[in-house]
DNA sequence: TCACCTGTGTGATTTTGTCACAGACCGAAT
DNA sequence: ATTCGGTCTGTGACAAAATCACACAGGTGA
């Protein structure tokens, strides 16, 4: 991560809004701000918790997801290297209480910077309210697709179309587990396996332990568009 | 609405963040804004849109909706009053297309500002950034309740829930149909006749057409806080 | 009075979630 | 190599919801 950089150089090759912050910004960025190291599946933030920082995440990615009271989980977004839980800045901006779970997927990197320096500079300093304004209402877009997902589409089909996205970034195998799925789209790890048993039947997938792989990848494009609904009305 | 008032006072009245605003900023709303009016069922951006204007609302209600290609709905969120579509300064802000669907539930009086003073009072105005950051994140928090709700709540928790929600605003009677209530919450009007039948026959509540009057709001709110959910683990 | 539209009721079928197990795979310890 | 404990997967039975296909009731206007 930082070969020899200094923490400023480090932050702004992955953070390229803070160059055009104002140079007080900057300073009291390099002086105030906190180097944080999370090992994966370390807590970011808890529901209901009352967030005193903002992480800027440097490197790995963390999940936010909600928690139904059966232990259902439903995944909402992630947050990659270069963004932040806006989330988090939310809370500390409107004063509310975090409304999901945050955690390490892998091992994280980030700044942390406290809820007063990020009020500071979110009164003053343009810059920063573009990036968390930007970050702010991409979630929200997702989110709304997200619950869009969860309304209206089957679960083959939902799971053919997280299978593909996982795929074009791994060839054509999936490294996961049913259960992971399953926390993914917020549904049961048995209805997951049931319906891979039946894209395995129809020879569109292979499954064996802890990994899935996609053998028919057009029938699989033909069920994520949604092989039923020929569009009524 | 306005009774003599003039335009930057009823904006005032129900805005009051504008009070803030620097004087500069203030003189350009009053000039470059248009009053806006719109009957009950007219739309005020669709699914797709590239918006070109902001709507702050004076009076009415609009609905933030999406919709599934079965043409089932599921209502995102309410604007007010005081409030703005956010969801359109969003996509203003951030180059993107309105994802949703936004309809005048009532008649609508609004202040319509273009795209182009928008961008510039977000970049000079902090006054401004805090309001729409504010109603930004507000929606957010919403948004992610939906997710939770459809993703891990049964039907008639629901239902109950939305009959409360609706009964304490006009004592122990809810005029509306199963449809409009299927509307709501992203199911189908069969769904909902049927469990509003079950709640009938046990006595809960009482139906007749398009108006449902609540018998024993204990018992609708012991449904509503989950009846079966003994929280496991 | 009748046609018509909106709102409700209900059965049959499919999909999903839940519960309850069984068995399969895999690394670590004996 | 065998056993053990953990994780992962398979499956049957049943409950809850969505979908399809109707029937019918209540009110409005011609």
């Amino acid at each position: 991560m930082q070969n020899g950089a200094t923490p400023l150089e480090t932050a702004l090759a992955i953070f390229p809004f803070l160059a055009n912050t104002t140079s007080q910004t900057k300073e009291v960025f390099c002086r105030q701000s906190e180097h944080l190291k999370l090992s994966a599946g370390q807590f970011i933030c808890l529901e209901g918790d009352v967030c005193q920082h903002l992480a800027l995440v440097l490197s790995g990615t963390a999940r936010v997801y909600k928690m139904g009271n059966s232990g259902r989980e439903i995944t909402l977004y992630r947050i990659e290297a270069g963004e932040s839980c806006i989330l988090t800045a939310s809370c500390i901006l409107s004063q509310q209480k975090f409304p999901a779970f945050a955690v390490a997927e892998t091992a994280v990197e980030a700044i942390g910077i406290s809820a007063s320096h990020l009020r500071d500079w979110m009164t003053q300093d343009p810059t920063w309210q573009g990036y968390i304004f930007g970050l702010l209402s991409q979630r929200l877009t997702v989110v709304m697709e997200v619950v869009e997902e969860v309304a209206f589409h089957r679960m083959d089909v939902r799971i053919s179309t997280y299978l593909l996205k996982m795929a074009d970034s791994s060839g054509a195998t999936v490294q996961t587990t049913h259960e992971a799925i399953a926390r993914e789209l917020g549904s049961s790890r048995e209805v997951v396996s049931r319906i891979l048993k039946d894209l395995e039947k129809r020879g569109i997938v292979n499954l064996t332990r802890g990994n899935i792989s996609i053998l028919k990848l057009n029938e699989l494009t033909k069920i994520a568009r949604g092989s039923c609904n020929p569009s009524p009305r």
